[in-house]
DNA sequence: AGTACCACCTGACGGC
DNA sequence: TGCCGTCAGGTGGTAC
């Protein structure tokens, strides 16, 4: 979604100035090498966005309340970096809380590697899934959660991707029957596509999605169990107590 | 290998 | 009115 979002606003303009107003969400200094480059193209993987501006790329995490804002006049309040472009078009990387990352990278492959992200779960096919999960004994949460194991999914896609695949948190991911397995996989990636989908476009979370009734209480708009709230490797969690077994 | 806990940060919200 | 504690979340670190 932040992918489209650059591309449709940043990509092919020439960069006037970056222009940093927080700096506690850059990790470099340099940002201004990309004065008079352009971005050329945008690759996603997991939750990290990078732009080509040849020979250098610009590397973005969007931390929870990072966000990319198009702007022609004033800039969104929580702006922490502007990118000017020279024909007067503004682009700010919000971000409230600050947990987000501005950076530059050598290219996308040496910062995967650096930071030992796993794949993209769109980018892998079943079989690579199972042999990813196997042998691994602690419980789906974590691990769907773990960017090691795979690049992409936070706190509300990962129960997203459990709800909609009927598996409790807490199982342990060693004891997921195959058809489990095969089910989670189709839910993560029907998750993000669909996320990317309605995001790219403002939309919001459909009900039946498990993310609208994240309320102790709430009923599961899927079977009318009742939804329960817990902790699950130190995040809040929901699921259904009744289909998730 | 897996887990627990902390820090980072700020706005929202409930309690008093 | 206003202060205070708590919570939320991604990541990266430490300790067990």
């Amino acid at each position: 979604m932040y992918a489209r979002y650059f591309e449709r606003n940043a990509l092919g303009r020439t960069i006037a100035d970056v222009r940093v107003l927080d700096a506690r969400v850059v990790a470099t200094r340099k940002l201004s090498t990309l004065r008079g480059r352009s971005f050329r193209k945008v690759r996603r993987h997991g939750k990290h966005l990078f732009a080509d501006a040849g020979g250098v790329w610009l590397h973005l995490h969007f931390g929870m309340t990072g966000d990319l804002v198009a702007f022609r006049d004033d800039p969104p309040r929580f702006a922490r970096v502007i990118f000017d472009f020279d024909d007067g078009a503004h682009l700010a990387y919000e971000d409230m809380r600050l947990f987000g990352v501005v950076d530059l990278t050598p290219s996308p492959e040496e910062f995967i590697r650096a930071h030992n992200l796993g794949p993209d779960p769109l980018e892998i096919r079943l079989p690579e899934f199972r042999r990813r999960i196997a042998g691994r004994r602690g419980r789906i949460k974590a691990l769907l959660m773990s960017q090691d194991f795979l690049a992409g999914l936070g706190n509300l896609y990962a129960d997203e991707a459990l709800y909609r695949a009927s598996i409790h948190p807490r199982r342990p991911a060693n004891r997921l029957r195959d058809d489990e397995v095969r089910a989670l996989f189709i839910a993560i990636r029907g998750v993000l596509r669909e996320a990317i989908g309605f995001k790219s476009r403002g939309g919001d979370y459909p009900a039946r999605y498990l993310v609208p009734h994240r309320i102790e209480g709430d009923r599961c708009p899927r079977c009318g169990g009742t939804i329960r709230r817990t902790i699950v490797a130190g995040r809040t969690t929901y699921f259904c107590g009744r289909h998730q077994r």
